[in-house]
DNA sequence: AATATATTCAATAGAATTATTGAACAAAGT
DNA sequence: ACTTTGTTCAATAATTCTATTGAATATATT
């Protein structure tokens, strides 16, 4: 860190960015912040951890510059420093999944038969979506949703969803998704929405990727 | 980890390859094996730790599964497990380029005026080389070289430079490139040749980065 | 001014990471 | 078989990281 040597300090510098990604309940708390800004409570609740350990995580992302703190009333609400973070955050998952075996492992076990949804990427969405053959789907929290969402998408969270069926088509395909590649409320949707008959299939990625790409972003006007 | 949540188990996953990347150390033999393979004895003189420290950095990058090993002879040569490790390794100088203001302080410290060398980029370079009106000057050692270079580049090692001037045209730019952004020689080969009164540039990026972009790279044939 | 709420700080014990040392191991040459 | 060379293993002490606890701080409300 302090040697004279210019390579070596800089790569000590790149190295403390990494050991700041090098924690799951970081991570996770990044993949909240991709959403957008939110308070410590929330995101305490969100990953499940007290707000004590989540305030000293989010802490350490800030001091590594990836997230960014803003005081709110009595809230401090952390963002994403830049939208680079997301890029970087893709990288992992993808060097990960290529490489680590166990993925396949823990995909394998919990979501069953990941493979037999055959999610739909970005561009083949935009190509059905523009012929008006495709309803999308978000099944975030209405308040996410609220934040931002894709371009004519209709907002069902996964915990309503039962009860609202009625919404849905069922004689045009459905697709879902909603934080990330691994949120598992898309999973799960797919999964109850097949077991009621629609024909619908999972979003690869999430909004973070998505607003990534450069795609269009719709909000609701009443955002404060 | 072994939590029963998979979205926890797969942030953990991820973390864990984060971790492998959380040392300098560990950051400069994944720089290096980003020019190819090498064994264990010349990535520890390349970044200057011992050989058996080297070899449980060593043993770490392939227990992520960022790096492979193979036998070959009495030696081990260890390589990128995959290219995308080089987009992972890019998405984190970048990130951490924008938000970490100690890397300024470092880049202005040591490579005096790194803005004042203009560095040129990917397309810049293609677009000159094709009109003929550039020298391109790799000033790696002769056997990383070997292994693969940018099409029509000359090869002058940074130490042999000095006594190999005669080589170089006075009246053409020159661009001279090395391992990656911030590998030291390309900096130092910009000083020097300044000082002689040469017309010379800097890369912005390096080798890896080339082939990563879909460049051409071309190799000796006599290469094994 | 007093109270409530949201966050951070400080202290702690247990766990993990680091570089170094010297021994152990595997392949090649003599 | 023996030696040499290159690599890995095992043990170690110093350092760092983690989650928890309860106290301290800052802002808004009454």
């Amino acid at each position: 860190m302090s040697t004279d040597n210019p390579k070596k300090s800089l790569f000590a510098q790149f190295a403390l960015v990494a050991k700041a990604l090098s924690h799951g309940n970081r991570l996770e708390l990044l993949e909240f912040l991709a959403q957008g800004e939110r308070n410590v409570e929330s995101l305490a609740r969100l990953t499940d951890i007290s707000v004590a350990n989540a305030s000293q995580h989010l802490q350490r992302l800030q001091r590594a510059g990836l997230v960014i703190a803003r005081r709110d009333g009595h809230s401090v609400c952390y963002r994403l420093a830049d939208e680079k973070v997301v890029t970087l955050l893709g990288a992992l998952r993808v060097v990960t999944e290529n490489n680590v075996a166990e993925v396949d492992r823990i995909i394998a076990g919990y979501f069953t038969s990941k493979d037999s949804f055959e999610p739909i990427s970005h561009d083949q969405l935009l190509n059905r979506s523009r012929e008006g053959l495709v309803t999308v789907l978000d099944v975030r929290p209405k308040e996410e949703f609220d934040a931002g969402h894709l371009p004519d998408a209709v907002n069902i969270p996964l915990k309503e969803l039962e009860n609202r069926l009625n919404e849905l088509p069922k004689d045009q395909e459905i697709v879902a998704y909603c934080r990330g590649s691994y949120c598992v409320l898309a999973f799960e949707a797919v999964e109850k929405l097949r077991n009621h008959g629609f024909d619908v299939r999972r979003l690869e990625e999430g909004l973070p990727e998505w607003k990534l790409a450069g795609l269009p972003v719709e909000r609701e006007r009443k955002n404060i």
